[in-house]
DNA sequence: GTCAGATCAAATCT
DNA sequence: CAGATTTGATCTGA
């Protein structure tokens, strides 16, 4: 072998002088006029069996490779059974923290988690899905907290502030283990808002790179090996057609983001190579523009990839990259991406991919500010037709008198603020950010009504606007008739109001006797939104403000004749959907609006759920499907 | 052990 | 508003 290879091959690697100039300056590569001497495509070739019979030998040499996985022949010990959950409890905050602790560092272990069965997979869930609560609700609090500091000082990134934060509590998951495969408890199609998200969730741990792998001076036998990788199209050369990826090694561009130099085999590339050779599966993340009320870029989870070739080339700057190409692995649900395209179209362009299964598409008769449509592709029942939809609940107007007597509102004129009546009526401060997502969980919220003279963009008015979200109802074989979103929902963020006939107690106990179908407000479990704000495990004296006691809610909603979409949303001891009173129309706290909210990110098509505070025999809705 | 440098960020500035 | 700048946190490798 001839002497100019140095600048693709890490320098640790002995046999190989570093004369790095030689390559990168080869006249035979030009900006303009791509000739490249064939010999320089061969080199990666070359250089990656040097490293395969290096490594081979390697492993005769030393015997500290412990288990090898049958089906792939990868070095990764298997663990079949993975760590008990054990949720981090208050112990590693006990301490005041004045100065930040040392950091955990990142585990060298490679594991890969087979299968934790339902169980295991469902407590996981729960796992990761309190984690991620922590993180977003600790992330809007940091925004909240920025603001108070006042108008010039905005400064700081709540998402890595957040991230830290939970770092220093060792409230990271997966830490301990570097996982090769699937992360338990991470559903491919789950979506993220932010990179540190995903670090903290352990899904990938680098917070700009799009690599992420172990390094070779840590693994077992020496080499570094890719576990996952984010596809967010930020290289000239990645060519993303779904199922198979074109993606280009990373390295060799300038503050720009331009390809200025030759990328070399180290790092990441090397690690890819090296995941490549040992058939171990690299988990895909795609992200892209997509405007929401948080950031505009998001991030989904497509699952397991296999890298089925490597091999050099000269990208259309002219310089030298590697490219890796990827595979999906087949068996595995839907891509996410997939899915948010199909959900983007249906909203535009519906019948271009479902011709049939339509029944209407808007359910609302324009009663809500965005078509709410309605599919049947499984039989032919139409039955939500057949009601008369009630965008708002109807409560009976004798028992709204306290509307002129009690009125009160605000003066604020260019927008509520800190100390306006308002804000007092909801224990001091809002219930919403700045962006209308829910802060924390609370027996009532009292927004802006009508006898305030705050502007309608006031930030305490979320709820009274309502939808903003494509909805759907669609016929399903499991839930009977259920309600999915064309959007992302994002954590907090408001959905849609629960709407039927409000009843007194009296008027609601006739009408049980004729076997008509209420539902009781009071009963919607509030376990899950209980823990939406708890900041507690974060901050050691974090206390729950406490709000004005409220009198129980005593009315039932009759949604036998007139409803809305959210009766349609399934029951589920494990929602993703959460409920929280609001008054902004009247003041009666006896009768106050029962408003629906996402507690977790929803990715578009995804079913909503309601935990109706019942048996999972029975709910309403089934009720109303049966 | 520490530290610089790299990194397909995110928010702000211009 | 897109591009540049600023701010920022983590990881790797030396």
């Amino acid at each position: 072998m001839t002497s100019h290879i140095p600048s693709l091959i890490p320098k640790r690697e002995p046999g190989t002088e570093s004369d790095s100039q030689a390559w990168v300056s080869s006249s035979s590569i030009n900006k303009s006029n791509v000739i490249v001497e064939p010999s320089l495509y061969t080199e990666f070739n070359n250089v990656a069996e040097t490293f395969r019979s290096a490594f081979a030998q390697r492993l005769n040499r030393h015997e500290d490779v412990t288990v090898l996985d049958s089906l792939t022949g990868a070095i990764v010990p298997v663990e079949e059974e993975p760590a008990p959950v054990t949720y981090p409890t208050s112990d590693a905050s006990q301490s005041v923290v004045t100065r930040r602790p040392k950091p955990q560092e990142r585990s060298s272990e490679l594991v890969r988690i087979t299968d934790v069965g339902p169980e295991g997979e469902r407590q996981f869930r729960e796992y990761v899905r309190k984690t991620r609560m922590i993180y977003d609700s600790l992330r809007i609090f940091l925004i909240m907290e920025n603001q108070r500091e006042g108008i010039g000082m905005r400064r700081g990134r709540p998402d890595s502030k957040a991230a830290s934060l939970m770092k220093d509590r060792l409230l990271w998951m997966n830490r301990d283990k570097r996982i090769v495969g699937s992360i338990p408890g991470v559903q491919v199609g789950d979506i993220f808002f932010f990179r540190l998200e995903l670090c903290v969730v352990g899904l990938h741990g680098q917070t700009q790179a799009g690599i992420d792998y172990l390094i070779g001076s840590r693994s077992s036998n020496g080499e570094p090996i890719a576990t996952s990788v984010i596809v967010s199209g930020g290289y000239e050369d990645d060519d993303d057609q779904g199922d198979v990826i074109m993606y280009t090694g990373h390295g060799g561009q300038d503050k720009l983001g331009r390809q200025a130099e030759h990328q070399k085999l180290e790092g990441g590339n090397l690690a890819m190579e090296r995941s490549m050779y040992y058939g171990i599966e690299v988990r895909v993340i795609r992200g892209f523009k997509y405007e929401n009320s948080v950031s505009s870029k998001v991030y989904v989870y497509d699952g397991l990839f296999r890298i089925v070739d490597s091999w050099f080339d000269v990208g259309k700057s002219g310089f030298g990259v590697f490219k890796f190409r990827l595979e999906r692995i087949e068996g595995q649900v839907e891509m996410g991406t997939s899915v948010m395209k199909l959900a983007k179209t249906l909203k535009t362009n519906p019948l271009s991919v479902r011709p049939t299964g339509y029944i209407s598409f808007d359910i609302s008769n324009k009663k809500e500010n965005v078509p709410v449509y309605l599919f049947n592709d499984i039989d032919n029942d139409q039955e939500p037709l057949y009601y008369e939809y009630l965008a708002k609940a109807s409560f009976p107007p004798g028992l709204l008198f306290q509307r002129s007597s009690n009125a009160s509102g605000c003066n604020c004129i260019s927008g509520c603020s800190g100390g306006c009546l308002c804000a007092t009526k909801n224990g001091g401060e809002f219930a919403y950010d700045y962006n209308g997502n829910l802060i924390r969980q609370r027996p009532l919220i009292h927004e802006c009504g009508p006898a305030c003279q705050c502007p309608p963009n006031c930030r305490n008015r979320v709820t009274q606007k309502g939808l903003r979200n494509r909805l759907e109802v669609f016929r399903s074989v499991e839930t009977g008739w259920g309600v999915r979103s064309l959007d992302i929902l994002h954590a907090g963020g408001f959905i849609c109001e629960y709407a039927g006939v409000a009843l007194t107690r009296e008027q609601a106990n006739i009408l049980t006797m004729n076997g008509d179908t209420l539902v009781y407000p009071a009963r919607f479990s509030s376990a899950r939104w209980e823990a939406w704000g708890d900041l507690s495990q974060v901050f050691p004296d974090y206390e729950r403000p406490s709000y004005p006691q409220i009198p129980p809610v005593d009315f039932a909603m009759d949604v036998s004749k007139m409803r809305n979409v959210a009766c349609y949303i399934s029951h589920s001891t494990d929602p993703n959907v959460i409920v929280q009173l609001v008054l902004h129309d009247h003041n009666n706290l006896m009768f106050p609006r029962v408003m629906l909210f996402a507690a977790e990110n929803i990715p578009p098509m995804t079913e909503l759920s309601l935990d109706y505070g019942i048996s999972s025999e029975w709910s309403p809705k089934l009720a109303i499907c049966n």
